[in-house]
RNA sequence: GGUCCGGUAGUUCAGUUGGUUAGAAUGCCUGCCUGUCACGCAGGAGGUCGCGAGUUCGAGUCUCGUCCGGACCGCCA
């Protein structure tokens, strides 16, 4: 038996026990006539002490001992006389009668300590090292807990976990595949899944009206600190739904896990248009822990001989409570951040609403202290607060003012840590036009139903057809999305051609699915996790690289293996990719 | 595809206007120390300044290229 107890168990309780424990060496202090060590596991740090009257040679084999060893120890928990509030087992520690080295360990590159001396780089390449720390063993941890939370949820509400497979095939539509070249079909291609889409759909189909799956995904485009080429998904469909069903169920089950794994008591997620999301925080996934919502001001502007409001499609700003004092260097720096080239508006107009009753604003020539103080009334300012407004085209001034309103809420501390607030945005529009295709795109995916009502406009005014789509945002993260599919061959088909595709495409495509719709297909919907995401924010980080054990580089390589890697001319050969 | 930031001791960083032998902290090694818990004290070792060109009497410092890392835009049905 290598142990019989961990480094977080012992307190004064245990006094006068004899236990063996295993462990890392966190750290040791050598005092001359007698020597402590930190040993440390997953559950915590425990004291052992060695002193040179007791035993002289294992005092002297603990002082060799080097950070990282893992060591055996047998002893006696024993109280101490100098106790240490700051740890769970600090009331005893170990009087070690026997001393095993199991492993010697190298000086790790960097500390193993809560403040590492580790900068980014060092510790994606020595990921275990890393992981021994606190805070991504607790990350880890936590990740285990919420996916245990979802799985006892959805297990309480009768859904089923259901695998599908990992070798599936390449389409056109969405995100670039991952493919992997097929050694007994020389030229063809298998794709990883981008998600179990349409093999959740096929489950319905067959009857399994509650599934889900916590599986991988994969997306072979670029990365971001909240994208992974491969991430997990938690995976949900339902039969016999509509759209409030959907969202009852996994509100119900978001705020079960919020509770669980953190504590906190959700509120209700108010149910938003994309519409108005889009006017009012210029954002399709808005973070409503604060207000600072936008005020059109377009037609109260205009017709002043103010030339870049005159030609601006929109005109528009928000009202920051109390910030009228706010300096000229302040000002400026607001500037040039809505200049910066990744948000590009072209300037920042200001009205500041003084204490004492005056206007000052960066448009004075143009408007008189009344018209200002009238641009006030609209925002429904009170005196002391500063009006900042961005002017141009419609949709980049609106995404520009929604970076300048998430900019003022981290400035003025109003998105706070601690706070959660849940938000379903509904009502989006089927397809969105790209310019640069001169194609529609499903805005979501194409197997999206579209609003009953607007089934019609399909063929006629693709831009007008609403679908039964939703996503949950917390915080301004999008948390999940989802959709009440098509489950009827002929809606099915109208929307492929919509998409550009030729019936002989989308048979090709997704034959099998619209074969399965005439096999009696019941409606059904649902929607799909980001559990990578879920996690940091419970967790309360932005980067979810910190609760994936390891996790891909920002340019999808794995510093610690070294991946993506070139193979050899024999298994290119073998796979019919290079033939000398 | 693009923009920005960074790369100097094992690690995290400083390094002035281009100018003598490139510093600090921490880690590491050695010695001393019987109640430490960031132990303390004394000493020591440790550098291809990412790489390659160029400018210059002289480059860690300036220029160009390149590689690596990070953040973002495009992209992510």
């Amino acid at each position: 038996m290598y142990r019989n107890t961990t480094c977080g168990a012992l307190t004064l309780s245990d006094e006068g026990k004899a236990v063996k424990l295993c462990g890392w060496v966190q750290r040791s202090r050598d005092l001359g006539g007698m020597t402590f060590v930190d040993l440390r596991d997953r559950y915590g740090l425990t004291q052992l002490v060695f002193n040179m009257d007791t035993d002289a040679a294992l005092c002297q084999a603990a002082r060799e001992l080097g950070r990282e060893y893992v060591i055996q120890v047998s002893g006696k928990v024993a109280e101490r006389s100098n106790k240490n509030p700051n740890l769970p087992t600090g009331d005893i520690e170990i009087l070690v009668s026997e001393l095993n080295i199991l492993n010697p360990s190298l000086t790790p590159p960097f500390t193993i300590e809560d403040d590492t001396d580790g900068g980014e780089e060092i510790r994606m390449q020595y990921r275990y090292l890393d992981l021994r720390r606190n805070m991504l063993k607790n990350n880890i941890t936590l990740r285990h807990r919420i996916t245990k939370a979802v799985r006892d949820y959805l297990d309480g509400q009768g859904f089923i976990e259901i695998e599908t497979p990992v070798l599936i095939k390449s389409t056109p539509e969405g995100a670039r595949d991952f493919v992997v070249p097929s050694r007994v079909h020389h030229g063809e291609f298998y794709a990883l899944p981008q998600s179990p889409q349409t093999f959740k759909q096929l489950l319905m189909v067959s009857g399994f009206d509650k599934y889900f799956q916590i599986v991988k995904c994969f997306r072979d485009e670029d990365l971001r600190a909240d994208r992974q080429p491969e991430f997990t998904q938690i995976d949900c469909e339902m039969s016999f739904v509509e759209e409030a069903d959907v969202l009852e169920t996994f509100e119900g089950m978001t705020k079960d896990v919020f509770q669980k794994i953190a504590g906190v008591s959700l509120q209700d997620f108010p149910r938003m248009s994309y519409e108005e999301a889009m006017a009012n925080y210029g954002s399709d996934k808005p973070d409503i822990r604060f207000g600072m919502t936008f005020v059109n001001i377009t037609d109260q502007v205009q017709g002043k001989g103010f030339n870049v409001f005159d030609q601006a499609a929109i005109v528009a700003g928000i009202c920051a409570e109390g910030c009228a004092e706010y300096s000229r260097k302040q000002i400026d720096a607001l500037t040039d951040f809505v200049k910066r080239p990744q948000i590009g508006a072209k300037g920042l107009v200001y009205i500041k609403l003084n204490p004492d009753g005056s206007v000052k604003s960066s448009i004075d020539k143009f408007y008189t202290a009344d018209e200002l103080k009238a641009i006030g009334d609209a925002f429904q300012a009170k005196p002391g607060d500063l009006l900042l407004i961005l002017a141009g085209d419609k949709e980049q001034t609106l995404n520009a003012l929604s970076e300048l309103r998430l900019e003022m809420g981290n400035r003025l501390g109003l998105r706070k840590p601690d706070e959660f607030k849940g938000l379903w945005v509904v009502d989006f529009p089927l397809f969105a036009y790209s310019e640069e295709e001169g194609r529609w795109h499903s805005r979501h995916h194409p197997f999206t139903s579209p609003k009953k009502s607007d089934e019609a406009l399909i063929d006629t005014d693709p831009g007008a057809v609403m679908a039964n789509a939703y996503d949950l945002v917390i915080n301004g993260n999008e948390i999940a999305g989802g959709s009440i599919r098509i489950h009827d061959r002929q809606v099915q088909e109208k929307v492929f051609s919509c998409l550009g595709m030729s019936e002989q495409e989308a048979e090709d495509q997704f034959g099998f699915l619209m074969g399965a719709f005439e096999y009696g297909a019941p409606p059904h919907g649902g929607l799909a996790f980001g559990l990578d995401r879920l996690c940091a924010i419970i967790g309360g980080t932005e980067s979810i690289r910190d609760f994936i054990a390891f996790p891909k580089n920002n340019a999808a390589r794995d510093t610690m293996l070294d991946s993506p890697s070139v193979i050899s001319p024999e298994q290119l050969k073998e796979l019919g990719i290079k033939t000398e």
